[in-house]
Parts: C-alpha cells; sequence; structure tokens
DNA sequence: ACAACCAATAACCAATTGGCTATGGTTTCT
DNA sequence: AGAAACCATAGCCAATTGGTTATTGGTTGT
C-alpha cells in the first residue's frame, strides 16, 4: 500500500540523482547553483531531479534569498528500510557487520 | 564504483519488479508460469522482467524439464543496505525500531 | 532604475522503458 | 510421430525519462 516507498525508488533508480542526495548528505546543505556546479549538467536539469527528490521527501528545502539551499532528508529511507526488513531474510545475517559500521561512524 | 547498487536500484524501481520479487520472497520458488499468471502481464513482459532481476541476482533460477523455476535472493539487497547505512544518518535511530521487528519476524 | 544573478517552468527532443504479438527451441504427453 | 506446453528472444510501439535551450519571476548589486 505505501505508495511512499514507490517514490524513494524511482527517485534513488537514477545515478544523478543518487550524486545529488549524496552530496547533501555529505557536504550538508548547498544551492542550487552549487549543484549545479558539482553535477556537469544544466540547471534546469539539476531542478527536475530535484523536484522528484522533494517528491519522494528525500530532500528539504529553504529559501534564502534568490537562492534556494537544499539539504538530504535521510529520514525518508525509512521505507526502504522497512521494506528490506519484510522481504530481505538476510538481515540477520548483516546485523553485526551493521553494528560495527555504526561503530565505526562515531 | 560498486555498479551491483546500480542494478539493483534499477531492478526495484518497477512496480511490478518488485511485486514479482515479493511474491518469491513469500511464496519461495515459482515457475515462469506461475508469475505469469499471478502478474496479470503476458509472459514475454514477465520474462523481461526477471531477466532484469536477475541482472540485479535478486532472482535465481533452477531448470526442470520445460520449465524454470524462479526463486528470490534477499543477500543481493546487500549493496542497498550498504548504501543506506553510509548515507542514512538516520540508522541509529530505528535502530531499536528493527530489532522489535526482527523479534516479531521470528 | 537597471543590470546581473538565482532558480523554476515550459517546450522540445532523443533514448530508454514496459508492454504487446510472433516465433523458435525444448520438453512432455498421447 | 505429432500436438501441446513452457519459456526465451525478436521486433514493434506508445509512454516515460533525462537531457537541452528559452523564458519568466524574484532578489541583489551598482
Amino acid at each position: 500500500m505505501p505508495v511512499l516507498a514507490d517514490h524513494v525508488f524511482k527517485a534513488l533508480s537514477d545515478p544523478t540523482r543518487r550524486a545529488i542526495f549524496e552530496g547533501l548528505a555529505r557536504h550538508g546543505e548547498q544551492t542550487v547553483h552549487v549543484l549545479t556546479r558539482r553535477a556537469g549538467i544544466s540547471q534546469p536539469a539539476v531542478s527536475k531531479h530535484l523536484v522528484i527528490l522533494k517528491r519522494a521527501r528525500l530532500v528539504g528545502r529553504r529559501h534564502v534569498g534568490r537562492e534556494t539551499h537544499y539539504s538530504a532528508r535521510p529520514q525518508a529511507l525509512a521505507p526502504l528500510v522497512d521494506w528490506m526488513a519484510v522481504y530481505g531474510v538476510f538481515w540477520r545475517d548483516r546485523f553485526d557487520q551493521l553494528e560495527n559500521l555504526l561503530q565505526r561512524m562515531d
């Protein structure tokens, strides 16, 4: 039923969009101008990707004068986690590895 | 660099393919014939989806006479887990919920 | 006031995608 | 042997997608 996961899967199916999301997650809030420079495609193309990421709630925005600052919203990945928890029986197998990974992230 | 995640994201971006994978994960191994009946689309369309799922290693197959039995390979979701572990800072927040969910799955 | 900049939208285009029918290669059943 | 069943592939088509340039609405700087 959750049309939520649908939007998230669609949004992440494109490598350019993943790169945008990854950049925002790594380096924090960025303007469309900066995102465009780093993406290597036109500004309208970036804006269109941002619309799709926004529909999936993967990014949020904040208007500051004439510029728009976008930021990553990792909570939006929750539907994917839930989906995988249901259909990915493997989960338990990777549990320890994840725990280690989390500790390394601290 | 992992082109692995690319294939997996692409494969799961289509709801019909997700439904096929979910069916295999829930009900175990199934023939193309059965999958076709449950999918509500033509047999060649199902076969094409299976090719894409297979490229992502999300399904495996086993030939039995004239029929082919497909099965889900949830381990193929690992690249997604890894990707989310890196970019999803939220992870720690949902850790407890996941633990509960896993216990309910037992 | 006006020029320049930022970002979103519109209009268009080529490539990809998801569906179909037709066909062919095996295997099974009479 | 011949018919029927199962599945993969080929070829076709409409819809979607990811990109482009052109334009517009706001905001900032001179």
